[in-house]
DNA sequence: ATGTTGATATCG
DNA sequence: GATATCAACATT
């Protein structure tokens, strides 16, 4: 199959857009063996910058957030409680300090379909620290349009999770997902207990 | 609800 | 150098 990477333009742009945008988006990793592990992304949060509490470039431009800060269409990927990573992609200008957190997929070919979280995504394409600040206008890493015919997305949004930490920021609706996907991983309403209790 | 786990930032 | 802090996950 014949699949191009999307433009660096694409991530030069307001990262709510970017976000939204990138939903329904494939994302590609060619391993140096040859394998090709593709999924369909289907939950992201915006980190807008160093104004907002919850990126991590508000707490400045240090050797961890140098990529973020960076040019956009790069991964900025890190380490988060010492055993998952998750995987990033830098937008808007050079220097701003604003990126997408990729949450979920649904697995499309040659990974684990374990791809429901951050952390579990980025076992599933195979996705380390290796990649940190990788091009993703490359061949290796990269995003593309889907090929195959789709029905119009239905987008959600919701606060981000796990950032409570960050005041006001946090109530702020950036985390967008495609409505009904089976592979988002928290979906509002009854915790998986309650809906034991209800059964009942 | 809790334990796991290690890089990072911050303080000394 | 030491320590507090985390954009998760799995298990109880």
């Amino acid at each position: 199959m014949k699949l191009s990477p999307l433009p660096r333009a694409f991530y030069d742009r307001d990262t709510q857009l970017v976000a939204r945008d990138l939903l329904g988006k494939l994302l590609v990793h060619r391993t140096t063996n040859g394998a090709e592990r593709i999924g369909r992304i289907v939950e992201v949060e915006a980190y807008l910058g160093p104004h907002d509490l919850a990126a991590h470039t508000s707490k400045g431009n240090t050797p961890r957030t140098r990529v973020m800060f960076g040019p956009p269409g790069h991964a900025y990927i890190y380490l988060i409680y010492g055993m998952h990573h998750c995987m990033n992609v830098v937008t808007e200008p050079d220097g701003t300090g604003a990126a997408v957190l990729l949450r979920a997929l649904e697995p499309v070919s040659g990974l684990d379909p374990n791809t429901r979280g951050p952390g579990r995504l980025c076992k599933a394409m195979g996705i380390d620290r290796s990649h940190y600040g990788a091009d993703l206008c490359g061949p290796e890493l990269f995003l593309t349009r889907d090929p195959q015919p789709r029905p119009p997305l239905e987008i959600a949004n919701s606060p981000r999770i796990g950032v409570d930490y960050a005041g006001e920021w946090a109530k702020c609706p950036l985390r967008f997902y495609i409505q009904g996907n089976a592979y988002v991983s928290r979906v509002p309403g009854p915790s998986r207990r309650q809906q034991k209790k209800n059964m009942l």
